[in-house]
DNA sequence: CGGATGTTTGAGTAATATCAACTGTGGTGG
DNA sequence: CCACCACAGTTGATATTACTCAAACATCCG
């Protein structure tokens, strides 16, 4: 098989949009239903819409670890939204280069890079065992004109991913190693927070290299920092395991962010 | 008067939504007739769509170089089109620092990032004396319902938002000091000569240091690679005039990217 | 249990920032 | 219209940050 997530050259599998295997077809949405609806796309939605979008976000996708959404290059036709897991996004250079521009929790929607040239821009990644809703854009755009408030969802969450562009231009553009380091963990414990986990004990699920990667650093200054972070009681550091010790010390590090 | 643009204090003046002195408020816009047309909002639409454009686009800005089109924590109301001249987006941070996010032409729309929250996020500055056309959002998006085409176009720019942010990671978080400067300069190239302008040959609206920002780069390191590029017989320098001689060698500095 | 992958830490290096002096250049008022 | 001033840009010497290369150690998974 071409593209098994086993074979490390490969590196990671599509999923193909049209012929999904029965275990992957078989997965109902209900956005109604869903534990996520209030930090997803049906946000804040009247019963009216929530049934619409019931009949359109009708699939789910469940992806391996090191799985591959969707491919830079491939032609786009949906959202999708993370049930649970995670996954990282991850722009492509010629010579072989990467980077990863975002990581995304559950609740968040990944995409929408690839609504502009109905083309994914991007590479999107399973970092665990993920679940994704699929959003057919085509069709939830059409909702969107008969129910104004899918239609400002939708452009919101457009929005905040162009607000999440700028400031990661300001993370890489402005900050010193250390201060990226302290706005990342300090924003993902936020985001944990948001999801009635604890924002101060969290369990990382990237390497130290896809850190680094989103950080513009290299693994080692990302070790080398966790390891002074600790020896200075700012963090306690156990592999992937992370506990925030001195929250405002690292908020002043970060300059408030977060 | 408070935020005069010649007092160095206040820096820029925004101008106020609600009451335009009546030197800008007597521009009337006409998406229908204006030579932007294909390069903006209305790329595309129907006649009829464009009609309704013209309804509700109803007014222009002139704006001084260093004005303000609208700051950081604005209420959002409306985007904003250029119509002629350039501005750029900046973000900032509590300590003063900031980082230069965009650096928009004539046909770019502003202020995208403002829709999620209904406040801006950003600052954009007019780069040289610019005039933009008013965009309400509110009403541009229930136009947007009646007429798909219109909603194609505004999640299109909110999505080639998205990547463009995206590109920016890639550029500083992965590429080093001349490979940024080799994108940035071929990236502007092609800008202008979508406009029918020359690719090759242009001025430099940034000063140095405002290239810097927009590259990660402190202003030595901008003005040292323009030099050793011209030295290279890459470009031509002069002042803020830029010549790119070697397009070639930049691409392969830029790693085929633009 | 063993290999592969990921992490830590050290020593030396390269890239870019900082500090500083000097040189254009464009706009303004005399 | 010219002289001047503030601002923008250049260039050099030095400092610092983060990278590279390398080796040892840990952890996960089959």
């Amino acid at each position: 098989m071409p593209h098994d997530h086993n074979d490390p050259a490969a590196a990671h599998e599509t999923v193909p949009h049209g012929a999904l295997p029965p275990v992957v077809a078989q997965f109902k949405s209900q956005c109604s239903r869903c534990s996520m609806r209030e930090l997803c796309l049906p946000v804040g939605l009247d019963p009216e819409a929530l049934a619409a979008l019931d009949q359109v976000v009708t699939s789910r996708l469940r992806l391996h670890k090191g799985d591959a959404l969707y491919r830079d290059g491939d032609p786009f036709a949906a959202l999708y939204a993370i049930r649970y897991g995670s996954a990282k996004t991850v722009v492509l250079m010629p010579d072989g280069r990467e980077q990863v521009a975002g990581y995304h929790l559950l609740g968040d929607i990944v995409g929408l890079d690839g609504v502009a040239h109905e083309r994914h821009g991007s590479t999107a990644v399973a970092l665990e065992d993920t679940e994704v809703c699929v959003i057919p854009f085509a069709a939830v755009a059409g909702l969107a004109r008969e129910h104004p408030l899918l239609q400002k969802n939708l452009f919101s969450f457009l929005s905040k991913e162009v607000g999440e562009g700028l400031h990661a231009m300001l993370l890489l553009g402005s900050l010193r190693a250390e201060e990226r380091i302290a706005v990342f963990l300090l924003n993902l414990g936020e985001r944990y927070r948001r999801h009635g986990y604890s924002a101060t004990e969290f369990v990382l699920r990237m390497t130290r290299e896809e850190i680094g990667s989103y950080l513009g650093l290299k693994l080692e200054t990302v070790s080398r920092l966790l390891s002074r972070f600790q020896a200075e009681g700012l963090v306690k550091v156990a592999g992937r395991s992370i506990k925030l010790i001195d929250i405002p010390a690292l908020r002043l590090l970060a300059g408030q962010r977060c």
